[in-house]
DNA sequence: TCTAGCTTCTCATATCATGAGACGCTGGTC
DNA sequence: GACCAGCGTCTCATGATATGAGAAGCTAGA
């Protein structure tokens, strides 16, 4: 049922285990009781009674009114103690929702991760169609317009080391599917200094993305615009481009880098 | 240094040290090298070690390019997840910015857990004071507007249950201290139909809230505005509550609840 | 080159988590 | 109203599992 004990010579049981009840709370649309868990994870009843009131004195897991068992919001705290550390979101937020004013359409911030991009902020126009990502969720970086991005203007070694762990999936037929096709698409994207996905990860959807540059140059995050592929049209792209770049270049100088002109800039030049 | 371990029946060693690797990761502003973890938590260096690896396998934890170890992204999806059941978030956002935009203040939205309120969405005003207060992050109830604005609609028990936990700490001389002034305050609150922090958390900071009502009356969550007191004066108290009560009331009906007329309004004549 | 301070690794030991099972509660069925 | 089924709680003897002393590798700075 549940993927192994993943691979990694370090191992403490009892904190897999753990987690695996909080992956298994994480996924289930709704709470779980005692008996469900321990059978999902092949537990004794005993050992997932004693996991679990564990879990809620840490407030990691939260019963309700009937006794059964969820998340609990100490991860939320976590979570976001976790990337508080970056302060990107706080700091971009008023840019990013004067580019979905400008735009009408939703925009996101996302972070780089493995081979994942971790979507952090979400802003959608006020009378949107409701899009369904999650703040918190995550994408492969090889079929999103944020994940190309970022990949893009990541030194050498370290876009190296991504592509490598890249594992291709398919979630629509437009999907890059091969590093070859991949890599072209970064040497594009460089060109032209925004990244593009085109119904790569859904059906419908096109999205458009620029890195976020730090002072080193480097991208640490990516902001993007997404809407339904009959609004954003292939004419749209350069103007909405044009707002994003506007629009990263102040969070740049928000959060203290590039004191003037070169910097996000660099990322049309570059 | 740190403090032993929580009382309760049921312990797993592993996991309570685990826990206190992330609190650790968690409160410091920096990552921590081995060594420092180890002697912070009086573990020893191999133990840290083998924990600090299962969770970097599970990315509760990363390792900076110098090695050094802070919190993982990880933790900051398994947030999201925790508080998407309420998904209160997403559809409270819009009109949040609504009412920044009337108010010209910043707005909060909270949920109570235990005797603490935790914010799970903040909107600043686009050229406000930076105010300190992070998504995610807790205070007394007994000290926010927030916090008295739900214990205020709470049913009789569940609000006692909630009274009998706070522990009355004074962040401020203004800080309500003692139970029977709480349960005044909160009858006032009932009264006017909003709840009011005036420099009860910190000086110079006046709140507002109101509670977002669920279907069954219940308050779920507040809305809150806080301001500086010299702009937040007394006498723009009523036409702020106005505008709260028309955002939470736009908050129940996006969620589904109260179809029309009575519900959120019921805070008031309640 | 040497040293200091850090991280990584190994392995014998006993501590600690484990799970069989008993008990008790609740809600549904006849 | 009595019975049953399913679920949560609790105890305790057992041995599997985490533990930590210490050795070995790193790296950077002098």
């Amino acid at each position: 049922m549940r993927d192994a004990i993943p691979q990694g010579t370090y191992k403490v049981q009892a904190l897999d285990r753990a987690f695996a009840v909080l992956d298994l709370l994480g996924e289930s649309e709704t709470p779980l009781g005692l008996a469900q868990v321990a059978a999902s994870l092949q537990l004794h009843k005993s050992t997932a009674h004693r996991f679990l009131m564990v879990l809620e004195r840490h407030r990691m897991v939260e019963r309700t009114a009937n006794g059964k068992f969820r998340l609990g919001l100490r991860l939320f705290d976590f979570g976001n103690r976790a990337i508080e550390q970056y302060d990107l979101r706080d700091r971009a937020q008023p840019h990013l929702r004067r580019l979905v004013t400008e735009t009408e359409e939703t925009a996101h911030l996302a972070l780089l991760e493995a081979a994942r991009v971790i979507y952090i902020d979400k802003i959608e126009p006020t009378r949107a169609v409701r899009m369904i990502t999650r703040i918190g969720a995550s994408n492969p970086v090889h079929c999103t317009s944020v994940g190309k991005a970022i990949l893009a203007f990541l030194p050498q070694e370290r876009a190296a080391e991504v592509l490598r762990r890249i594992r291709y999936e398919r979630p629509t037929h437009r999907t890059i599917s091969t590093p070859e096709a991949l890599r072209a698409e970064l040497e594009k994207t460089r060109r032209r200094g925004y990244a593009v996905d085109d119904e790569e990860l859904e059906e419908g959807l096109r999205c458009i993305a620029v890195p976020v540059l730090d002072a080193q140059r480097l991208p640490v995050a990516a902001v993007s615009v997404s809407g339904p592929s009959f609004r954003v049209t292939a004419q749209k792209l350069p103007a909405i481009a044009n707002h994003l770049l506007q629009c990263v270049r102040g969070i740049s100088v928000d959060m203290g880098y590039v004191p003037s002109g070169r910097g996000a800039r660099a990322a049309v030049s570059a």
